[in-house]
RNA sequence: GGGGGCGUGGCGGAAUGGUAGACGCGACGGAUUCAAAAUCCGUUUCAGCAAUGAGUGCCGGUUCGAGUCCGGCCGCCCCUACCA
């Protein structure tokens, strides 16, 4: 019988489900949380897609075998602007889209024989989850978490609606090309910046996950420790009295030039009466948003004409600047300048020919050495190197920045005209999307009352069925009916609030709802309890900032409103974060020397089906525009899903990108087809052989503990020594019989359906997947004799095999005995002989 | 600018400070076949017929011993950024 994945693969998923085997179930054994981040129903799998799983797959099959309790769901992220793209495109309904797609792409999903509990899918756009998210967000209100605020947003004025950052590409929007205007609205925020400490020392107990991921967070959080003073302003407009300025190197305080406003500063707007400040701040908004429009976007000031007087010296007055690389929305929107130690205020002096006065220079040198020293370019050392104050004003002449600057906080705050501040980068987070397809924010508006949660027992607020797309704009904004609601406080006529809620928030606590997805609350204690945390959770690095702050954030909030015990304050234990899929591109150009890009299965031996030659371009992520896309549906149909996954698990460690060759593909489903064949024909005759019952143990050791490290790539290749010791044995009958189930067990986390019939063919009881994970016994893991390479001086130049446990004088009269020892020492004694036994043997000559 | 990571055969990649290149791909040779596919058996870091020599981006250090540890360069990749 050949190796028939197509059949066998339907037939042992036909029979995991008849037996329930991946139902998650709450008993005495240790629980084990495996959790894959679950996709964005699209409308097809990826590669990536498969990846992902597979690796959550290995790992929920292994510890099930292990003895544990094991949770491994699966859901969809299903709000979002594509389902509303699609409807604006091609009509139809949202709803309608997504749902089908979610049908897709479950259907394809299933196929890959993953030990997924499917008794436990939801999608976050699912009434039941809009009903417990609303719940948590009214309970969440009243916790105090969540604030309503006034905030600037990208505001697309053709398509009438707010645009996330990303989406504005050049000062316009992706979408509709127009300008991108900055407004005022008045929005929902989740307090996050109340955790900014808690979430930022947290990290340090977060063992299990990536440093770089705790790096990355730390480093979006950005801490920093600074002075806070104001500067009094002389002749400035009513309610001007002060300019507060936030700086994190007060010890600079003396070598300041200037004042610098941010365009968006009160004091601005105030004085935007003046016909040159308007243009100004005009001539700032045009600057785009984009990256490299920041990035080469020159310095821009203007004079506002208005001085300050020196904290330190009430009669040394600075000059008021504009200047278009303050932001408002960091510190208190005003900086003062020290051209000497900072690069863009250099620029910016050196560009309006403001004075350059150094505070500090090399150690030991005088004022006019320092002023020297920054003439031309600011000199800006670390901070714990020690430098000479020149025009200091705290601490000693020779210090380190770091000591001038606690000195310089110290003496403010003695002197009383600062203080020491703590700020974060991290903001709050704004979670008002002015659009149709997520889910709505439950409060209602109201003339008497004002902002009034919406009653629980009015919940869910479910979004209206009967929307059009073919005008811009919010639909439930002009929705004929669904804005009209009744005052949960006086039961008066209110206005029901338009905005839904960011897609973010739907994957912020979906883990914790997979604990009791059923639950008529968001979650149920006992369920929560017993499953979180999630001991391994694992996806692509693109989200190690937002999806994992938020997470822990709503994890801490879910604490807060008693959804989650305290212990689950930090959700994920540990966090592996995958590599991507890549694929080579394949080119050719058009008459007008345009790329046109090939499908991969469109390009055979570097030729298109016409002869003609394509370009091969170096391998990158697998991407629609680029064409260099594998479809799993594909290769899940020709060479069945065992091959797929054991292809995705070889080669590339799982941290790094693997790329797709057909090559490797064919390789490994010759490899799956050997070791079926393996399992068939095994001889009766040939007995026992006690080398391959070892290499099974061996074996089996190595590849537990591979898997353990995640390093599937190492457990594949044990696989096929595993398979290769099989294939060169002479063992028959039982003895071969027991080495192919172990091969089996050891195989059944990757490939489960071929073990499933290894298994079965070599007479395994029941099926694989109930069997308990192998262990290896010691006394097969020890060799009898070791081979000690012999190096002379540090080189290999020969090997000697003695009993393994033969002592170091033997050893040593052996090795001084050997041929080669001999002619390299030429009669001499050596110098030194190391012993390392089992290992190595090194003499120096 | 800031932060992080990585440099090992033709390729993907192995290697608790202890035989560099496990395992796989590719390539080459052979068996089987009328022939091919499939399969099986070999060889495959480089130079050399060989003995042997060289070899983990470069330079230096620590060590009996360094791909691995330390210092300095070079190159590549990723993240992040006018954050005061």
């Amino acid at each position: 019988m050949p190796y028939d994945p197509a059949t066998s693969e339907a037939r042992w998923q036909a029979a995991w489900a008849e037996a329930g085997s991946f139902t998650a179930i709450r008993d005495d054994r240790p629980k084990y949380y495996v959790l894959e981040m679950f996709p964005y129903p699209s409308g097809r799998i990826h590669m990536g897609h498969v990846r992902n799983y597979t690796m959550g797959d290995v790992v929920a099959r292994f510890k099930r075998a292990q003895g544990f309790s094991v949770l491994h769901p699966m859901g969809w992220d299903a709000f979002g602007m594509p389902a509303e793209n699609a409807a604006m495109e091609q009509g139809g309904h949202p709803r309608d889209w997504t749902y089908a797609n979610i049908a897709t792409m479950r259907d394809q999903l299933k196929p890959l024989g993953l030990s997924i509990d499917w008794s436990r899918e939801f999608a976050t756009c699912d009434d039941a989850y809009v009903a417990q998210q609303q719940a948590l967000f009214l309970d969440m209100l009243e916790a105090g978490l969540i604030t309503r605020k006034s905030a600037q947003v990208n505001w697309d004025p053709v398509d009438m609606t707010v645009l996330a950052n990303e989406q504005v590409i050049d000062g316009k929007g992706w979408r509709s090309g127009a300008a991108v205007e900055r407004r005022e609205l008045t929005q929902w925020f989740f307090k996050i910046s109340d955790y900014s400490d808690e979430l930022l020392e947290a990290l340090d107990g977060l063992k299990g996950w990536p440093e770089k991921v705790r790096l990355m967070q730390a480093n979006w959080i950005g801490r920093s420790r600074g002075l806070q003073f104001s500067f009094k302003t002389i002749d400035a407009p009513k309610g001007h009295d002060a300019i507060e300025v936030y700086t994190t190197r007060p010890d600079t305080l003396r070598g300041a030039s200037f004042v610098a406003l941010s365009p968006d500063h009160p004091l601005v707007r105030d004085m935007a009466t003046r016909a040159d400040i308007a243009a100004f701040i005009e001539e700032c908004r045009k600057t785009g948003t984009t990256e490299e429009a920041i990035e080469t976007a020159p310095k821009l000031g203007l004079d506002t004409g208005l001085t300050v007087s020196h904290p330190l010296d009430p009669d040394w007055h600075l000059p008021v600047w504009i200047a278009n690389f303050v932001l408002m929305d960091y510190g208190t929107g005003a900086i003062f300048g020290c051209p000497a130690h900072d690069e863009r205020d250099h620029d910016f002096a050196v560009k309006y020919g403001l004075p350059i006065r150094a505070a500090f220079g090399q150690p030991g040198m005088d004022r006019a050495q320092a002023d020297a020293l920054v003439a031309d370019a600011p000199f800006v050392p670390g901070k714990t190197e020690a430098v000479t104050y020149v025009r200091g004003f705290a601490g000693d002449a020779d210090q380190s920045a770091d000591a001038a600057i606690g000195a310089a906080i110290a003496h403010a705050e003695i002197d009383g005209w600062g203080e020491g501040v703590t700020k974060f980068r991290l903001r709050d987070w704004g979670i008002s999307r002015q659009r149709y397809w997520g889910c709505p924010i439950p409060v209602v508006h109201c003339d008497t009352c004002g902002t009034v949660p919406e009653a629980k027992a009015n919940l869910p607020v479910l979004l209206p069925q009967d929307v059009t797309f073919d005008v811009p704009g919010n639909p439930l904004d002009r929705h004929p009916t669904w804005r009209q609601a009744t005052c949960p406080k006086c039961g008066g006529a209110a206005r029901r609030e338009t905005d839904t809620m960011d897609t973010f928030v739907d994957s912020s606590w979906y883990y914790a709802r997979f604990t009791s997805p059923g639950a008529s609350t968001p979650t149920t204690r006992a369920d929560a309890d017993y499953w979180m945390n999630v001991d391994q959770y694992i996806g692509g690095i693109e989200h190690a900032i937002l999806h994992l702050l938020y997470s822990r954030f709503f994890a801490r909030a879910m604490v807060k409103t008693g959804h989650l015990s305290d212990a689950a304050k930090e959700p994920f234990d540990a966090l592996f974060t995958q590599g991507m899929v890549t694929h080579e591109i394949y080119m050719t150009r058009d008459d007008r020397d345009r790329p046109v890009y090939h499908l991969p299965e469109d390009v055979t031996d570097g030729q298109l089906a016409d002869g003609r030659a394509v370009t091969v371009i170096p391998s990158a992520k697998m991407s629609k525009s680029k064409k260099n896309v594998v479809d799993p549906v594909n290769i899940v149909d020709s060479f069945g899903a065992d091959t797929a996954r054991w292809f995705m698990l070889s080669d590339s460690p799982p941290e790094r990108d693997v790329e797709w060759t057909s090559a490797g593909a064919e390789a490994a489903h010759k490899f799956l087809s050997r070791v079926f064949r393996l399992a068939e024909e095994t001889p009766e005759a040939g007995g026992d052989d006690p080398d391959l019952t070892r290499a099974a143990h061996r074996a089996i050791a190595d590849v537990t503990r591979a898997i353990e490290g995640f390093a599937f790539n190492k457990a594949v290749a044990k696989l096929y020594e595993l398979a290769n010791a099989v294939g060169k044995s002479q063992a028959g009958g039982e003895a071969r019989r027991a080495a192919l189930r172990i091969l089996a067990q050891l195989m059944a986390p990757m490939v489960p359906h071929l073990a499933e019939e290894v298994w079965a063919a070599s007479g395994g009881q029941g099926m694989v997947v109930d069997a308990r994970w192998p262990v290896a016994d010691p006394a097969l893991l020890e060799e009898d004799s070791v081979t000690l390479p012999i190096q002379i001086n540090g080189k290999r130049r020969a090997e000697i095999t003695v009993p393994k446990d033969m002592d170091k004088a033997r050893i040593e009269a052996l090795v001084l005995a050997d041929e080669t020892v001999q002619r390299f020492l030429e009669g001499a004694a050596p110098k030194k002989l190391i012993v390392v036994p089992g290992r190595i043997v090194n003499v120096v000559a």
